[in-house]
DNA sequence: CTAATATGCAACCAAGAGGTTGCTTATGAG
DNA sequence: CTCATAAGCAACCTCTTGGTTGCATATTAG
């Protein structure tokens, strides 16, 4: 997609990618804006924190599931889970978020230079 | 995981969620990151483009994966096709990922705020 | 007009994702 | 000390994802 000495760009989307993917996914973004809105929390707080965001009982997920998303959250660092005697919080790190951030500014200017160099181009 | 009447809340998770999920790939980021440096281009063009990405000649995916990446980046409104002859032209929208941007400084800022009214509380 | 090129489509396969259930272990409240 | 609570783990199931192969159709270059 890219000449070979682009290495960083690579090394940059085999980081990117794992935390896009961490986030594409409404039950983590709900997670997310939980735990970076208040204090680290534990998989029981959690899973009952989901009154109100599930229309109904029915609806709700099991502390498993809850669980699995968190962890995968965990591998992108997006969260870091401390335990504390029988619970394990988990507590948001914006730092991968800040990253993707720069990540898409850096897309928009390149897609902004790319439009530049075509209105140029046309006015020529 | 919030209150029932922050559905503009739920609303965008439900909407930013397939826009995470897309970029969720090194080789669409890739295509992305083509995408938005140039003018649009076809799928032969993206799938010969692989030349110095990929280590060698058996690393490259088929025109048919290619092909799969591109709808996946079309379902989330990333990029947008057009048919021309016997080629069809993908190109960049920035729109979806402005949208992410936005949204990554929204919950930066949730969680600035949150780190200060801990402070606030451990200052009292 | 023909051959080359570009693409679409479907079927197939293996792996992974996302959810539940059942059970066990550890910790802490009372 | 006991019971409630919190969590870990594994197995299972269904669906999705990501890739390939084979074949057909449409368009365009020569």
């Amino acid at each position: 997609m890219l000449p070979k000495n682009s290495n960083d760009l690579v090394s940059q989307w085999q980081a990117h990618a794992p935390v896009f993917a961490a986030l594409g996914d409404v039950t983590r973004l709900a997670l997310v804006a939980k735990l970076s809105g208040g204090p680290p929390r534990s998989i029981a707080q959690l899973t009952e924190a989901q009154v109100g965001f599930a229309e109904s009982e029915e609806s709700r997920l099991t502390r498993q599931a809850i669980t699995k998303h968190l962890r995968v959250l965990e591998r992108a660092k997006i969260v870091r889970c401390v335990r504390r005697g029988r619970e394990s919080l988990f507590e948001f790190d914006p730092k991968p978020m800040e990253e993707l951030h720069t990540y898409l500014e850096l897309v928009s200017k390149q897609w902004d230079q790319a439009l530049d160099r075509l209105k140029a181009f046309v006015e020529e």
